[in-house]
RNA sequence: GGGCGCGUAGCUCAAUUGGCAGAGCAACUGACUCUUAAUCAGUAGGUUGAAGGUUCGAUUCCUUCCGCGCUCACCA
């Protein structure tokens, strides 16, 4: 016999007891009069002698964390959306079968009290209980209540637990949802209308990168999970929503590390009438006012470093190279403008190709602060307009902070024989073996022959932002349930028919 | 996919050169009416991730597998 069966038999007995003393181990509705941080942020100025003479009467309710019993009396803490507050429960304050109760109480079930705030002699905030209510009974043990939930497996894989046990995560979740609030907010107030596209495709394309595939039985039809929303957004641009968003998940089947999630969430945005350095302006205001609204300031700690959001520093890819070269060889404006010479630092087989990889060899790791960077060659952006001093460009740029890319923003190509060279660039490059390259997608031509206003479009990586916002130096650390390789037999269900017997 | 590391009680962690698998929390029994990592006395709890191998003897050494982490490559 081991020891969880020992405890889940413990546990399904004093279910049993609870039911005896005629209370249900799995309660109802209850209505409290206040949640337990409420109960703590609404009288921190009272002293325990004006407690004492208003006995401000509450009913509470929440997770017991920790209890110590002495004898005839006992203190507990519950724990209710991330706040907890001390109960003091005494026998010859309660009724006898509410003391019973309480003797059967164990650390993690659920419980309500009725009471009166009062402070303790150390001076803690806490409730005198009056009543007792049952709510839910746990079965299985909390962990342990210093060090908490360490495991990052048992973190990851049940995060519920984690929740309870760690208030960091619950934080990082916390600050999640106003992070996607604080851009919806920004957004609307600019007129920008919220939209739902296609997850399922049956062609995929917007990105570079592998697919999810899947097959709709009764149509008998392949499908992909998408990897972007863009070309579904700019149809919908062409059909006349000018400033459309959308904030849900893109499907890459590729590798999965600290920064790479197969499954991910993104924040795209288009409108039309404007060009890249609309956007660029646009960003830095939006990242610098979302900082701001989720942790209180623009500045926020990363990695022992203080990234500064209210000030986004801009440089074209080529400058960029210029100013983050460390060693020998530091080269000049005009080098960096000269194909011979990206060649000569590069195997890639184009000027363009050669620039960018350099840029990534060379600056990318050193973006801590956040930085705009502009001008891409038109080689590595397919749906990028060209620019009109120098068509080898594109009018685009990306956005990184720590290192990180966070954004990639750009003026959309609206020409739809321009499109359709790029994407039987792209067929080309498709049949040579990149399994990465886009699709031809004729009804997305079709969209821009109809005529789509000059537009320009973002993408924001929400799990990224997020990570750089929360401090978090992994992306499994802000997504509630990242991918994991399937768990093992978990053995519960034979255990609980066992004492159903 | 490559390299490195980790996996011991429900949780957090020990275990000397290969020599009887341990502690704290949680649990159980008892004492205790202002404690807060409550305290005190006692009890119980282990397929050391799995399977093989070497050995008189394996948590420890070797092989394979499973899971996780870090890192490189790819990607956002």
């Amino acid at each position: 016999m081991s020891l969880e069966d020992d405890l889940l038999r413990q546990r399904a007995k004093r279910t049993r007891q609870i039911e005896a003393l005629g209370f249900r181990p799995y309660g109802h509705r209850f209505d409290a009069t206040h949640a337990l941080p409420e109960v703590l942020s609404s009288y921190p100025a009272k002293t325990g002698d004006e407690l004492a003479a208003e006995k401000i009467p509450v009913k509470i309710a929440g997770r017991v964390m920790t209890v110590r019993r002495m004898g005839k009396a006992s203190f507990a803490h519950l724990q209710q959306n991330g706040g907890r507050l001390q109960v003091y429960v005494r026998q010859d304050a309660v009724a006898e079968a509410d003391w019973k109760l309480w003797e059967h109480v164990d650390i993690g079930d659920i419980i309500g009290a009725d009471g009166f705030v009062f402070r303790t002699r150390t001076g803690e905030l806490s409730v005198h209980v009056e009543k007792l209510y049952f709510l839910s009974k746990t079965l299985l043990t909390m962990p342990e209540k210093f060090h908490g939930l360490e495991d990052v497996e048992t973190r990851y894989r049940q995060r519920y637990l984690d929740l309870i046990a760690s208030p960091e995560s619950r934080q990082v979740f916390i600050t999640r949802a106003k992070i996607i609030s604080s851009l919806r907010r920004q957004l609307e107030a600019k007129g920008f209308v919220e939209v739902e596209t296609p997850m399922l495709q049956a062609i995929y394309g917007g990105a570079a990168a592998r697919p999810f595939e899947t097959h709709h039985n009764t149509l008998d039809m392949d499908l992909f999970l998408r990897i972007a929303p863009e070309l579904y957004l700019k149809r919908l641009v062409v059909g006349g929503l000018e400033r459309v968003y959308e904030i849900n998940r893109n499907f890459r089947n590729e590798g999965v590390s600290t920064h790479h999630n197969p499954e991910f969430t993104m924040l795209e945005f288009y409108q039309a009438y404007a060009d890249y350095e609309v956007l660029m302006d646009f960003s830095a205001e939006l990242l610098g006012q979302t900082a701001l609204d989720a942790t209180g300031s623009k500045v926020v700690e990363y990695d022992g470093t203080q990234l500064d959001f209210g000030n986004v520093r801009r440089y074209t890819m080529r400058e960029a190279i210029v100013e983050f070269w460390e060693g020998d060889g530091k080269p000049t404006p005009e080098n960096v403008a000269d194909p011979e010479w990206l060649l000569r630092h590069s195997h890639k087989l184009t000027a363009g190709e050669a620039l960018t990889d350099i840029f990534e060899r060379v600056a990318e790791d050193k973006l801590i602060q956040p930085t705009i960077i502009y001008k891409y060659p038109v080689e590595t952006s397919p749906l990028s307009k060209n620019s009109v001093d120098d068509p080898a460009f594109t009018d685009r740029f990306e956005i990184y902070a720590a290192g990180m890319e966070i954004g990639n923003a750009y003026t959309e190509l609206n020409d739809p024989q321009e499109q359709r060279r790029r994407f039987e660039m792209q067929l080309g490059m498709r049949e040579r073996g990149d399994d990465e390259a886009h699709q031809m997608d004729e009804d997305y031509i079709r969209a821009l022959s109809y005529g789509m206003p000059p537009t320009a479009g973002e993408g924001i990586g929400i799990d990224r932002l997020t990570m750089l916002l929360t401090g978090s130096k992994s992306i499994r650390d802000v997504i509630l349930f990242p991918l994991l390789r399937a768990e093992g037999e978990i053995g519960l269900a034979a255990k609980l028919r066992e004492l159903d017997k």
